[in-house]
DNA sequence: ACAAATGGTTCGCGCATCACCAACGATTAC
DNA sequence: GTAATCGTTGGTGATGCGCGAACCATTTGT
């Protein structure tokens, strides 16, 4: 057995990752939307109340997606008193978001009609295992931002690993 | 203090992994553009890796989405010889998908180009907190047709947790 | 003080995804 | 033979989203 050439799996997670989160997008669109809420908005209110009182540039971001979209969501957030935007006393171009009290409230129902969704598509793994698994996407959910543009700049044209 | 009403964090993962999972999409998108492949066949690439030979509507299945859009993307595969459609012998109305040996090495291709774009969205997780992700969500995935239809047969109105 | 850059907003275009309906050919089941 | 099933094609419509253009308010540079 020559070098035993690491015959890896080469199994990859974004395959894994997309199919996972479709299926519970699809579930989780049918059972938010007696609330009025869409998978989109519970992404940015979870990240809203996370990282408070960001600017929308920076909600962008994180969210990766295009600041004009940005608004639209927002504008939508707001026509429901669920997030509030203030002008930032430093700089009073900007607008900083913040989750209200409602929007909080909002969130929480929200998460609370999704633990079913949760029972049904993680349904093959116990309360431990979901726990480590928030766990891990947590961390890596938070640190991305940085290391994404990071990557980004480094390496705008490919980044070729193997 | 009466009774502790146990203050869950009430984290759900669903905005995590939908979050996660569209970071990683994004990249992955730019990085498959080469090949030829969208996320989208990625997906369906692995599913028919894993469970070979399976009726387009069992792939409907697992793959949730519908039959009639099954069809174009089986065709896209098909068209550049990475999938092939047999008719089966026991019931001649159906087809039997199968991953080609150009669909194979594709694939291997892909999951390649995919390994730098994991590396910039999990950069925050060690080599052996990806393995256990991998784990949990193949085990999440493999197990989720049965318990998601079951699910859906069981309560096809509303099933409150909370 | 004036020009340039920046954050946010609005409008509109274009593209991709996707569910759904309808109709058809081939095949199987009653 | 009739009805149901699998796949295929074509079309429609909703949605999501990136992108560009123009605009206002504000800040920054000189």
């Amino acid at each position: 057995m020559p070098a035993a050439p690491v015959d890896q799996p080469e199994h990859r997670l974004a395959p894994l990752l997309d199919h996972l989160a479709r299926r519970m997008r699809l579930r989780a669109e049918t059972v938010l939307a007696p609330l009025g809420l869409r998978p989109r908005h519970l992404v940015a209110l979870t990240v809203l109340r996370a990282q408070g009182g960001s600017s929308q540039q920076a909600l962008a971001g994180t969210l990766a997606m295009d600041g004009t979209n940005i608004v639209g969501l927002l504008n939508e957030l707001e026509a429901e008193r669920l997030i509030e935007r203030r002008r930032s006393p430093e700089d009073r171009r900007r607008h900083v978001v913040e989750l209200t009290d409602a929007g909080a409230r909002r969130l929480r129902e929200a998460e609370c009609a999704l633990a079913a969704v949760e029972g049904e598509v993680l349904g093959a793994l116990d309360p431990g295992q979901r726990e480590t698994l928030y766990e891990l996407l947590q961390q890596a959910a938070t640190a991305t931002p940085a290391s994404c543009a990071e990557a980004l700049r480094d390496a705008p044209g490919g980044a070729q690993t193997c």
